[in-house]
DNA sequence: TGTACATCAGTGAACGCGCGTTCACTGATGTAC
DNA sequence: TGTACATCAGTGAACGCGCGTTCACTGATGTAC
C-alpha cells in the first residue's frame, strides 16, 4: 500500500531538523530563509508544507531539539570537578567559538528566543529547566538552594562569554574573553565546594 | 541662505537614532523594517537616505551610541562595593528584564551583533573595551589581569542573566535567574576584594 | 515693509527582490491480479 | 512473471507581501532687493 517504507519520511524530516540546526545557529532565525533551509536538507521548496505547518513549527522544533540536546551531553558526563574543567575547557574553546553551527544554541539564539513564539518559548524553558538540573548534578553539591543559583550562574556565564567572544572584532580580547571565563565559572562552580586543585 | 537652522537637521537626526535603539532592542535588527524605523521618528520612508547611507550604518551608528551611553553609565558611579551593589540591583531588576527597550543593548542585541558588519563588530568592540575599563574602575582592585577577568566576567554574566529571564517563559524560573545573578556577581566582584557587608 | 527667489528637509510613490506559503503536478515505488 | 494501478514524497511555478532603496516632487523657511 505504501510507497516507501516508513521510516523514509521520517528521515527526511529528522535531516531537516538537523540541517535547520546547524542554519539557524549559524544565520539566525530571523536571517534563514526556507529557500535555504530545505535546500540545506537537499529538497525543495514546496517539500518544506509536508513535514512542518510553518517556519515557527520548525523553529519551534529545532529549539527543543537542539537545547535537549545540550542538556544529554551534560547530562551524560560524569560528576565532580574535574569534569567540569574538562567541559568548561570544551565549552569555552576557540573551536566552539568559531564554529557556533555545530554549537551551543543558547549561545547562538538566545536573545532571539525571547521575542519568539510562546510555543517556542515553551520550548527553551523546558530545556533550560533540564539543563539546570543537569549542571546540579554535575556539580555534586546536593539538590540546594545554592546549588541551584550556581548552576544558572554557570549556565549563563557560558552563554554569554560564548556569545561576546563572537561578537568582537579583536582577537586578543576575544581569546581573554574566553580565558576569563573559565576563571570565573570555576569561582562559581568552587563558591561553595573547593575546587580539586 | 540655509532655510532651517543647522540644528533641525542634526536633532532629526538624533532622534532616528535614539527612537531606532529603542526599536533595534525590542524587535531586533532583522524585526525593523526601515518604514517601522522612521515612522518611530515620525518621518516617512524617503527621509531616511537624506540622514544615513543604509540601515546598516543606521545599526553601527546606533549600536555605537547604545553602547557607549551604557558604559558611561557605569563610569558616572561612584566606585566600591556598595556602589556595585545597588548597580547590580538595578540592571537585574523585573523592571529592567520587562524593559528591553529602555535597557542595555548587549542584553538586547548580543548575539545578532556577531552577524553584523565589521563596522558595527567594530563600533562594538570599542563600546566593550570601554565597558570593560568602566567596571574594572569600579571594581576599584587596581589595573591587574585578575581586575580585568573579574570585570569581563560581571559584564557577562549580567548580559545573559538579563538574556534568559527574558527567554524563559515561567516567572518564577525568570525571577530566580535574575537573584541567582545577583549572588554570582557578587562573588565575582569580591572574589578577591571580599564584599563589605 | 513687501515680494521673488533659492534652499533643502521631508514626502510618498515606485523599483526589484526575496520572503513565507500554496498548489497542481510528477514520477518512483509497492501492491494486486 | 508481467502489467495496471494507487500512493504520496517531493517538484517547481506562482501568490501576495513587506523589505531596503531610489527619486521626482513639495512646501515651509530665510535671504536678497
Amino acid at each position: 500500500m505504501a510507497r516507501y517504507a516508513p521510516e523514509h519520511k521520517d528521515a527526511t524530516r529528522r535531516r531537516m531538523i538537523e540541517t535547520a540546526g546547524r542554519r539557524f545557529k549559524s544565520d539566525g532565525f530571523a536571517g534563514s530563509g526556507i529557500a535555504t533551509l530545505v535546500g540545506d536538507a537537499g529538497l525543495t521548496n514546496g517539500a518544506f508544507y509536508s513535514h512542518f505547518e510553518s517556519k515557527d513549527d520548525l523553529i519551534t522544533t529545532v529549539v527543543a531539539e537542539q537545547i535537549a540536546a545540550q542538556a544529554a551531553r551534560i547530562e551524560a558526563l560524569p560528576v565532580g570537578i574535574a569534569s567540569v574543567e574538562a567541559f568548561l575547557r570544551d565549552y569555552l574553546s576557540a573551536e566552539h567559538r568559531d564554529n557556533p553551527a555545530d554549537g551551543c544554541p543558547s549561545a547562538a539564539l538566545l536573545d532571539e528566543i525571547s521575542r519568539c513564539s510562546e510555543a517556542t518559548r515553551s520550548a527553551y524553558t523546558d530545556g533550560a529547566h533540564r539543563m539546570i538540573q543537569a549542571i546540579v548534578h554535575l556539580l555534586d553539591a546536593g539538590d540546594t538552594p545554592d546549588a541551584y543559583d550556581r548552576a544558572i550562574g554557570l549556565y549563563t556565564l557560558l552563554v554569554s562569554s560564548l556569545q561576546l567572544a563572537r561578537a568582537v572584532n579583536d582577537p586578543a580580547l576575544s581569546d581573554q574573553i574566553l580565558s576569563a571565563a573559565y576563571r570565573n565559572a570555576m569561582t562559581i562552580a568552587a563558591s561553595t565546594t573547593p575546587p580539586s586543585r
